[in-house]
RNA sequence: CGCGGGAUGGAGCAGUCUGGCAGCUCGUCGGGCUCAUAACCCGAAGGUCACAGGUUCAAAUCCUGUUCCCGCAA
């Protein structure tokens, strides 16, 4: 197949990287332009262009896809279907009707259930008990096209955005492959229109959101620590310094909202109810650390107390 | 040149301001004690204080340059 892919992140790397293998023709690779980025701000490459460089792949890089012109070097490449996950940007709908078969996009979650920009934190953080990816047809409505096939993913105590976001990146690009090859085999995508009463929608993340509010429950915040592990990761204030949160999970008990009980066998912590159990955690400067590691360097005491600040 | 913090036995840190014996909490190894333990006691090994140069009687500490790590911001 004749494939125009239109990726920006880490999520979109491997279904790139397997369609490639499986031997399809990738004629255009959509990505968004190199941003400056990290320490220093230097530009730099999304994750997709440079894989697609590493393939010799053409890379297209327009800043927004309304103009005329770049509509009409996508057309140029004559792709059969063109290929969406996690792009970021809005594709015009004459340029998702180009290719003769349409658009399929790779979406992180069990649609209609969060549709939108954080799937895979909204999930994680509302404490669904699983998640997966959808593989659907790209309609101008945001997230709104009928699917076509699905993986189901559990979701664990231990699971972070970042184990479910690899887990579900490897699903969708194995899921899409299949789809292509259906596609390639058959000329057609049998796919099941949305349920609309059932839509959520998963709001991108606020920084704001980071800050732990030690009257919630153990359970919460430990799915808000996990929510939000690798990025934009959980804080709490330390002996006035910012400390971020790694990993943590819920252990009965009860304390103070807040204070340190246990520096044991990792951080105990009091909360709204029950107790958080810190196992991972960093100050500006420092590494992460496991909790033994930090309670020795730097002499965290019972009664200490993190504030909400 | 976006702003800032850091590099010190295997781990995490103090010491740097004000130059003067290489320290702390752990871990490791050996011994002891205990029905037992994440316990306790005694002892030991383990360092080119990131790298290079400079100042000095003397540098982990002051000066200059380099490399690497991290927080903010995007």
């Amino acid at each position: 197949m004749k494939i125009i892919f239109a990726g920006t992140p880490e999520f979109a790397v491997p279904a790139l990287a397997a369609l490639v293998a499986a031997g399809h023709q990738i004629v255009m690779v959509l990505t968004q332009p190199d941003r400056p980025a990290g320490r220093g701000m230097k530009l730099k490459p999304s994750p997709v262009k440079v894989l697609a460089e590493q393939h010799g792949l053409t890379v297209f890089q327009p800043e927004s896809l309304k103009n005329l012109d770049v509509q009409a070097q996508i057309a140029a490449s004559n792709a059969e279907v063109m290929i969406v996950a996690a792009y970021g940007l809005i594709i015009p709908t004459v340029t998702l009707n180009a290719p003769r078969y349409g658009c399929y996009n790779i979406h992180a979650s069990l649609l209609p259930r969060w549709r939108g920009a954080a799937p895979i934190h909204r999930a994680l953080l509302a404490g669904d008990a699983e998640t997966g990816v959808t593989i659907m047809e790209v309609v101008p409505a945001l997230d709104a096209g009928a699917m076509v096939s699905c993986g189901i993913l559990p979701i664990t105590e231990l699971d972070t955005t970042q184990t479910l976001h690899d887990a579900l990146s490897a699903i969708g690009a194995k899921l899409m492959v299949a789809a292509m090859a259906t596609l390639a085999e058959t000329g057609v995508l049998v796919a099941t229109a949305q349920d609309e009463t059932l839509v959520t929608y998963a709001h991108k993340l606020e920084k704001v959101e980071a800050a732990i509010d030690w009257k919630k429950s153990a359970a919460e915040i430990s799915r808000q620590v996990r929510a939000f592990n690798p990025f934009p990761v959980a804080q709490s204030k330390l002996k006035g310094e910012v400390c971020r949160i790694w990993m943590a999970s819920a252990q009965t008990g009860q304390a103070n909202a807040g204070e340190i009980i246990s520096v044991h066998d990792g951080v105990l912590v009091g909360c709204g109810s029950d107790l958080l159990h810190i196992t991972e955690l960093q100050v500006p400067g420092g590494k992460r650390l496991s909790a033994q590691a930090f309670v020795q360097g730097h002499n965290l005491k019972i009664g200490d107390k993190f504030s909400t600040d």
